[in-house]
DNA sequence: CGGGGTATTGAGTTCGTTCAAACAAAGTGG
DNA sequence: CCACTTTGTTTGAACGAACTCAATACCCCG
């Protein structure tokens, strides 16, 4: 990807250039000086599969912008049983803001990329621009849209539909189906059996044997367990029950 | 309750004095100036059990303080199953910022008294007042933790775990148990069985067995059905499976 | 080729559901 | 005032979807 050099993007720092956040997350509220300030303050960084980016009842000591990648949020029982509370793909921005702690935890699902910066210098950012305030309300209602729309597929959705779902979420969201006419999709699931049985409220057999049929039915193929293609999209929304 | 007539309060709209939103709710944001103009176009209004307060997919006209009662909040697939995604107790706030179309379904639980005022005025009132929109994500914020919680206690816990939630969470919003050394609670129950059942994501048979169990183990008292007295708080924490 | 993590498949069980009936409280109207 | 509906709740018996436990298969990587 070629960087324009006109005279605007000159006043934008060079990490932000191509960043997806500028223009869809929470950076795109930011004026080119609020945006080098915060840009100071930041850094990338890339993190494996499997890292703790925020510990329950930890500390926060800062935000991030997921850039490539899967995030997931997850919360524990005393006794061990999980669920995934949160899936955060790119450009969603994660943390949490006015809370010392943290209730759940958050994890890297695949290999993610994360622009992050301290707590502080976001909260002082914050205070002078309303407009990243009004972002920041925009993520969070997102995010409980999301979350609500999730409790209906754990109360009240049979094992089938919720895989049903779950695939149409990651279609949605990884391969980015929103265009109606597209009648297929392809991606490698970025969880594990596991992660995939803690965010449905499921064992894994009960995953693994909903998968296999959908695979008999030849609404999916699945290659070397990870890759999944959706041979017809319309077929997959039947079956998650709107 | 006597109004205190002292000078600060004489520049408070009378509607507001004596009301909690002012104090733990969004209005707390506001100087006297702007809660003035926000209560000229603001009205209080009770209206019984069962009513509609929004429509899923209906136009959102307004924004409301929950003053007392519950107001719950549903989800409904295309065949008819159902799903309370979150119940709104005094003082909190409701309505959908930033959207013109609510995607879910709020609905009077108990009788309920309302502070409505109408979209155009709140949002007119954000853009001057940043600690609104501070108020307004804070609210939020809280409404995402809950909803997360919830999703826990769909996925991975039990019928008798999840009938222990729901009467903690109950216990704790209406009888305010938040003094831990308070060993027993009273409250009338907000919602019939069949909102218990789509809150848990049950059936009413199974909610209607699981009190019944919890009342032969001498956990709880039920007097004409919707009247419960938890006998001691932290056995019925202990069956909630943290 | 072997080994360790991950996923699938099978058999038996359980928890919550479904279907059905009885019960209780609160109207409604003759 | 009493039959009769209506609405909400409880209880029972049988069923079934998802779980548990156990064995097998797959895939990656050294």
């Amino acid at each position: 990807m070629t960087v324009r050099q006109d005279i605007h993007n000159s006043d934008i720092p060079v990490l932000c250039q191509a960043c997806e956040a500028r223009h869809h997350g929470v950076c795109g509220a930011l004026d080119p000086n609020k945006l080098v300030a915060l840009a100071k303050t930041s850094s990338r960084r890339q993190v494996d599969a499997g890292t703790e980016l925020i510990g329950d009842a930890e500390a926060i000591h800062s935000y991030a912008n997921v850039l490539s990648g899967v995030v997931k949020l997850t919360k524990t029982l005393s006794d061990g049983r999980q669920q995934i509370v949160g899936l955060q793909f790119a450009p969603d921005f994660f943390g949490r803001p006015f809370r010392a702690e943290s209730a759940i935890n958050a994890e890297a699902a695949t290999r993610v990329s994360l622009c992050s910066f301290p707590k502080a210098a976001l909260e002082r950012i914050m205070k002078e621009s309303p407009g990243l305030q009004g972002r920041l309300l925009g993520q969070t209602l997102k995010d409980l849209d999301a979350a609500r729309e999730w409790m209906v597929t754990l109360g009240r959705k049979t094992a089938a539909e919720k895989i049903a779902s779950f695939l149409l979420l990651i279609a949605r969201n990884i391969d980015r189906v929103s265009d109606p006419n597209m009648r297929t999709a392809a991606f490698d699931l970025p969880l594990t059996r596991n992660d995939i049985a803690d965010f449905l409220g499921l064992t894994i057999e009960t995953v693994s044997r909903q998968l296999t049929k959908l695979r008999a039915d030849g609404v999916i193929r699945i290659e070397n367990n990870r890759h999944v293609v959706v041979v017809d999209i319309s077929r997959l929304e039947a079956r998650a029950g709107s």
